[in-house]
DNA sequence: ACTTTGTTTCAGAATTTTCTGAAAGTTATG
DNA sequence: CATAACTTTCAGAAAATTCTGAAACAAAGT
């Protein structure tokens, strides 16, 4: 396989991946390139190698940006911004995790410690508390469990994973 | 609160954390009501209580039956299907887990082997070859983890819990 | 073998998400 | 302070996803 080749090979499945993860494609295509490019590009590289928008391109990098995946990076003597990703893998998760526990768990269990105190004492609503209650104690030990990983290092994670698979 | 409203509120929140997810809107929201309702619902009483048509239930029904994530039940004397979800939180992620490895880790892994073996030996071509095999080598991990927690029961879940916290 | 009850399918409609392009905004430079 | 280089914003367009409703299908009862 070419370069080049391997290389549209690599953003294509990366949007894909990205998309089915809560990052939407071309923001997973612009991390992809920027993964794969050794030195920093600027928008109007980037605009120009993945054939969108100068607007479209200029959101979804201040998203990335935002997230922590990828960098401004300012050259001298250069007026444009350059742009550089964060190219460890499991830091990328790692912010990825941190974003999405913000955004969909934290509001999750606001509402679940909201729903439990529903009045009523039939049956009805004694099931009900009762698996809410569960589904809550559930979702608390996942929100501990990422507050771990988001600040763990990579070498955490490395142990971890051995003690998972022995 | 009243029961109700604490019903619709849950079921309101776990459409928006399913659709986060990659299970669509109102998939995680039939789950939600089944979730919360003690006997087994009919089509016919999940489409009244959502306000979805009866295709729009059959087709998510089918998929979550699919997914593992409900069950249909057969009552004696009745000609109708009915359907209860499974409620225990630690088998949902595992069903959700193990079907998105099979639809977006292994297609990824695939692609990444492909091209890893992209020709050239110019420096782009071996700056390429080295983040590629870096984010495979992570990716297989990931994969190897996802594994162990799809076979795992809920104790092991627990007691890698308490590992990770520690 | 007809009717009734229930399920499945799927084309087009509705909705949601994402993208474009042009205009407005910002900052450096002569 | 005027102009050029670059970035940001956002309304409407385009694309992708999801939903509806009606028709086809299936199975059980009479």
């Amino acid at each position: 396989m070419k370069l080049e080749e391997g290389k549209a090979k690599f953003i294509q499945s990366w949007g894909t991946l990205g998309s089915a993860w809560g990052v939407n494609r071309t923001m997973a295509q612009i991390h992809a390139l920027l993964l794969i490019t050794p030195e920093a590009l600027s928008a109007q590289e980037i605009m120009d190698d993945l054939k969108i928008s100068l607007g479209n391109a200029n959101m979804n990098l201040r998203a990335l940006v935002d997230w922590g995946l990828v960098y401004k990076q300012l050259k001298a003597g250069e007026r444009k911004d350059f742009f550089i990703a964060e190219k460890d893998m499991w830091d990328v998760v790692r912010k990825i995790a941190a974003q999405r526990k913000k955004k969909e768990l934290e509001p999750v269990l606001k509402i679940l410690n909201e729903v439990a105190e529903v009045e009523g004492s039939g049956i009805e609503a004694e099931e009900f508390k009762k698996i809410i209650t569960e589904i809550q104690s559930f979702s608390q030990r996942a929100d501990k469990s990422l507050d771990t990983l988001i600040k763990a290092d990579s070498n955490w994670f490395l142990s971890t994973f051995m003690k998972m698979m022995k």
